[in-house]
DNA sequence: ACTTTAAGTTTCATGGAGCAACTTATTTTT
DNA sequence: AAAAATAAGTTGCTCCATGAAACTTAAAGT
């Protein structure tokens, strides 16, 4: 029962710490919002999220640096710099939105306006969700954490086991996923 | 062309702010994920992550003072702490997921073992996306910020204006999300 | 020419992060 | 029963990151 979790202790293969290297610092997650939001220069960001000058500069230099912004010098007036979000810095809308709802859930009195709608409709957008290959949402309940050498295999095991301890290497924790789940 | 971004200004009605007063402390989403990975104790935390003590101490009480861990202590082992993550907690997973994998995704190089997967069928999840109200996934070109009162407005208006200045307070911003839009 | 604006950099005071050692309460071992 | 080990902290100290304010440089506006 100790030994079932053993293999996370090299578990560091996981893309959160590469991710919080980056926007894990304090104001990466509102500079972004600040992007999303249409905001492009220095002293814009400066005014809307009261952050100081030097953090803003610095915090701006790494964004770029990693390729979540790119810096542009304005054509039309050259004292200007233009902050805008590359594609990678795009495909970070998934999780500023999750935490951006999940603080809305659970935060005192948020009312959000404006809001973030469906262009299509015009109507609010749901829960941020995990979703299966095919399709599906996901709760909590629905995930697993599997050895990559047995992704596919069924908990009936339509596939046989692979070298190693039998039995083990198989679903590798979420423990209490599952506790939570049957608490539910 | 600057006065439509105007109402930006006071969007502190926004969810992301009150999320990282909790989630944007460095060590935060570490936590989580041993937490999602079954670990439960203050030892393990330790070893796992590498935090120091105090720090660590630091954030499980800000944790569990946030609704985010539940702090037990073991009826077996009276010198024992379980923390275990509440309903708040897991509300998390997707932001924690997207951030996950995004990092994987621009990480250098980020093999991810144990995988994450549907438990029905075994297989790795997709990616954690944006759901319309009704259930479709909305990538950044799908998205508009509206001022509350406008919701449901089609861009032809099938809605009047309400009062206020016309044509605007409507969609609000969001022009650089555009911009990429056209540029894909 | 003078002033203003934009985007920084520098200087200095403060707060939080990290390391190591110490504490307290509870098992386990001898 | 006494000694050692374990679990979960706390304390003291150092140092880097954060933040406020002033200074710098380059380009526009008037």
């Amino acid at each position: 029962m100790g030994d079932i979790r053993e293999p996370l202790r090299e578990l560091t293969e996981c893309g959160l710490p590469q991710a919080l290297e980056v926007m894990g610092e304090r104001w990466a997650f509102m500079i972004l919002r600040a992007s999303f939001n249409g905001l492009h220069h220095f002293e814009e960001f400066l005014s809307e999220l009261g952050i100081a000058r030097n953090i803003l500069s610095n915090r701006l230099a790494k964004l770029v640096e990693n390729g979540i912004l790119r810096r542009d010098p304005c054509p039309d007036d050259r004292r200007k710099i233009e902050y805008r979000l590359t594609d990678k810095g795009f495909d970070l809308l998934p999780a500023m939105v999750a935490l951006r709802q999940w603080g809305q859930k659970y935060g005192a009195e948020v009312v959000e306006n404006p809001v973030l709608v469906d262009e299509r409709d015009r109507l609010p957008i749901g829960p941020t969700s995990i979703i299966s290959h095919d399709g599906r949402i996901l709760g909590p309940q629905d995930l697993a954490l599997v050895e990559r050498s047995n992704l596919g295999v069924r908990a009936d095991g339509s596939r046989a086991d692979q070298e190693g301890s039998p039995g083990l290497g198989d679903v590798i924790d979420l423990e209490s996923l599952r506790r939570a789940k049957s608490a539910a």
